[in-house]
DNA sequence: GAATTGACGTTCT
DNA sequence: AAGAACGCCAATT
């Protein structure tokens, strides 16, 4: 395996600017295993070693797809709106609006 | 070691 | 436009 990878999705995902979301597929591609996109949500699943703001990480259309993965059944909408990010139905609201793109990172580092 | 599964995304029908 | 199928790669059983 490549621990590399989950470091890289760590790193990733705890820049993410509050009240901002992304995508598992952003991060992969961020990364450079853009198909591979499911090893991003396997790796926030073993998120265990380190705090993770997963809960900022969402499917392409901003669904709340690992939801049910978290402790408590609205565990992540909570967080989410503590961080002023509405959801609705289990989708982020505006979320085309909060996306952030981890290609940003490397503009912040020109 | 083979078969199954999964917090996804794209493509083909 | 909506739904089914496939690809991807690692971990679990």
């Amino acid at each position: 395996m490549d621990p590399d990878f989950y470091d890289k999705v760590y790193q990733v995902v705890k820049q993410i600017p509050f009240g901002r979301v992304t995508t598992y597929g952003a991060i992969a591609k961020f990364i450079g295993v853009k198909k591979a996109s499911r090893m991003v949500g396997w790796a926030l699943n073993n998120c265990k070693r380190d705090y993770i703001p997963a809960h900022r990480v969402v499917n392409r259309i901003g669904l709340l797809t690992g939801k049910a993965s978290f402790p408590g059944e609205n565990m992540m909408e909570d967080l989410l709106a503590s961080e002023g990010v509405n959801v609705e139905n289990n989708k982020v609201v505006d979320f085309k609006q909060l996306f952030w793109d981890p290609q940003i990172l490397l503009k912040e580092f020109e």
